[in-house]
DNA sequence: AAGCATAATGAAAACGACTTTCATAACGAA
DNA sequence: TTCGTTATGAAAGTCGTTTTCATTATGCTT
């Protein structure tokens, strides 16, 4: 949890100065995001946060909120689905994510930037982009198949 | 359709390579991805052949077969869903999408591959990349709001 | 401490883009 | 034509996510 120290205050206050509200489950929700350190699917948080009573819909409410305030950052996953994670509001990254165990590893470089020029050359706006890479992690290498 | 001429026999050739069989429909759903001028949906596809009666799986099953014989690339929407397109098998690129009207811009640059090369060095195999620029196209600029 | 408007929650059903199953029809090599 | 294999359609299933709606909790105002 290596996170600045006033990150969960700053994130209460937040989420206070809107309509939302601080209930106990978000402080576990978010207290779990906090804590974690990968991306996780809704179903996972809701383990980690130790709420396995809570219908998922509450998760995804919570992130679709949290989102809101702009702490949530989305990694789509290759074929469905994607994973959740707490950023602060301008951290822009990408990930290189494994097909199988769905470990991921940070990728600080973006070179979108220039591409998102181009989009708005070309009379795009509101534009945003998307960008991961996928394989297999060193732990998820396939057993080396003998003679086929 | 700006395309080689002799692109849709050497499809047809290399289908018939393979255990696959080249009918009716398959024909129809070539000609249609062929006669595109931008990515479709499944739906689409199966309209612009003119087998409005075909069931949507037929389409998913040859666009899946399509798509192992190499000429069909795959482009993720933002939300969900994605489109498809006839390519040449080592013509590796890249879109800007509207987020509307699915209009799509071709994107020939790929900054992606030294992304990959830093996968590889974390220790990832059977790497690929997700990279799509979205945004509104010049005609789906949302009305200017007048005084909100 | 109550009262109250509003937001959060859970249960169940709905969604949407596919995918699977299985019986039937079409293909194409021999 | 025959026959093994592949393609197709109808219907149901999947899976992550969203919607609906009735109930409960929150937190601001008296
Ligand atoms: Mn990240
Ligand atoms: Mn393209
Ligand atoms: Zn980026
Ligand atoms: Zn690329």
């Amino acid at each position: 949890m290596k996170r600045a120290k006033g990150f969960l205050q700053r994130i209460i206050q937040a989420i206070k100065r809107g309509p939302l509200r601080m209930t106990r489950k978000r402080e576990r929700l978010l207290g779990a995001l906090l804590a974690m350190d990968r991306p996780v699917s809704a179903a996972a948080l809701r383990d980690k946060a130790g709420l396995p009573e809570s219908d998922l819909v509450t998760v995804y409410r919570t992130l679709e909120a949290f989102e809101g305030v702009g702490i949530i950052q989305r990694i789509p996953l290759e074929e469905s689905g994607c994973l959740f994670e707490l950023t602060e509001p301008d951290d822009h990254h990408h990930h290189f994510v494994c097909r199988e165990c769905h470990r991921t590893e940070r990728l600080d470089l973006c070179l979108a930037i220039e591409l998102e020029e181009q989009a708005r050359k070309l009379g795009f706006t509101q534009i945003n982009h998307l960008m991961e890479v996928y394989g297999l992690c060193e732990d998820c290498q396939p057993a080396a198949a003998s003679g086929d």
